[in-house]
DNA sequence: ATGTAAAGTCAACAACTGTTGACATACTTT
DNA sequence: AAAGTATGTCAACAGTTGTTGACTTTACAT
């Protein structure tokens, strides 16, 4: 048997399922105390602030699986987890859901921003390596929130419908583009389709 | 001389920029009327509610001009667009930014989601023709969806400090697989890079 | 000019926000 | 056992939120 949990720890728990998956600004500290279980003047006691306690659910965000694959895996390991973190209706709070919800609260300043910088693309470049490595890791990474973003988001039923299979191979490939089709040669004629 | 603008026309041009850009929760009903340099209550006395005064700017919004043009010019309309509308300094309101700002909003419910579906994805979908148009359609907004986030929002180095030809080559390119690169077949082998 | 309706002003409301301090309880250390 | 410290409880605070009603001012029609 697992002893019962610390108030803090109930509260880090709360605090990261609903920030993660709501947003900052969209939860507010009683949300989190009632299910934690738990008074809300303990979080000012323990974490100082709702920011606080914000900040202390990103000092423990796990490192991207993908990042520690064998570069040849990359793809398919970031394929394979965008396809089950972003199911469309089971609310799962992990990094990237995070980064989503909170990417654009004013209130984040350029927390969010950094994080993105130095956890993602700074990685995910040294990772790719060859030209024009940060833009291409950035290129991927807008492939993969996007995909996020209009599965599990916006619910598009064309996305939502589709086996995790199916899912997982829709994001391989345009992720592979996203890394590999992307040095630009100027003037290049265009074909549409 | 055009007249000086009615109170409707202030409240609805002040919501629409703040609404837009800054995303539903984030603005106050106190906000708007500063800007727009009108009392507070004239709101709801002419749009009823401050949900009412930002379904108005809805009702207007316009119609992209990439679902308008020939299916082989599509796809340069749409990076075109994207690499202009989505500038890492300023703030533009336009509908795009207004989906990716209030797309993680609860307040809005499933309003973002019928936008995108009915005004997006469909018309986009009937455009591109094919098999999978629904599928791809959506892939498509995903990839355009993606950069504009990792552009605007988290504001990549790597993507906002190139100039717009470079962005709209890049996302030419990425959009381009989103829509043709995606028909899946099983079990193929995969190459990383 | 007078009455009527529209337009605008102001103060207040109830609900909610994050945060604090006073108090009570429980546990640990001397 | 006593003292001291950590832990939890409760009520209240000041600020902000959206919204409302009473009031004044302006514009227009008769």
């Amino acid at each position: 048997m697992s002893r019962s949990l610390s108030t803090q720890e109930k509260l880090l728990n709360a605090a990261r399922e609903l920030f993660w998956t709501r947003g900052y600004s969209h939860v507010s500290v009683r949300d989190i105390a009632k299910i934690a279980g738990v008074d809300v003047a303990l979080i000012s006691r323990y974490f100082g602030s709702k920011q606080g306690l914000f900040e202390a659910t990103l000092a423990i965000i796990p490192v991207w699986e993908a990042l520690e694959s064998a570069p040849e895996d990359l793809l398919s390991k970031a394929a394979a987890s965008f396809s089950r973190l972003f199911d469309p209706v089971t609310d799962q709070a992990n990094p990237f859901m995070m980064l989503l919800v909170n990417g654009v609260d004013p209130a984040m300043g350029d927390k969010m921003k950094d994080l993105v910088q130095t956890g993602l693309v700074k990685p995910l470049a040294a990772k790719l390596g060859g030209k024009k490595a940060d833009q291409r890791a950035a290129m991927l990474l807008a492939a993969l929130f996007g995909f996020a973003l209009m599965r599990k988001n916006f619910q598009i039923a064309a996305l939502t419908d589709k086996s995790v299979e199916e899912i997982e191979e829709l994001v391989f490939r345009l992720a592979r583009t996203a890394i590999s089709d992307c040095v630009v040669e100027q003037n290049r004629p265009r074909s549409a389709v």
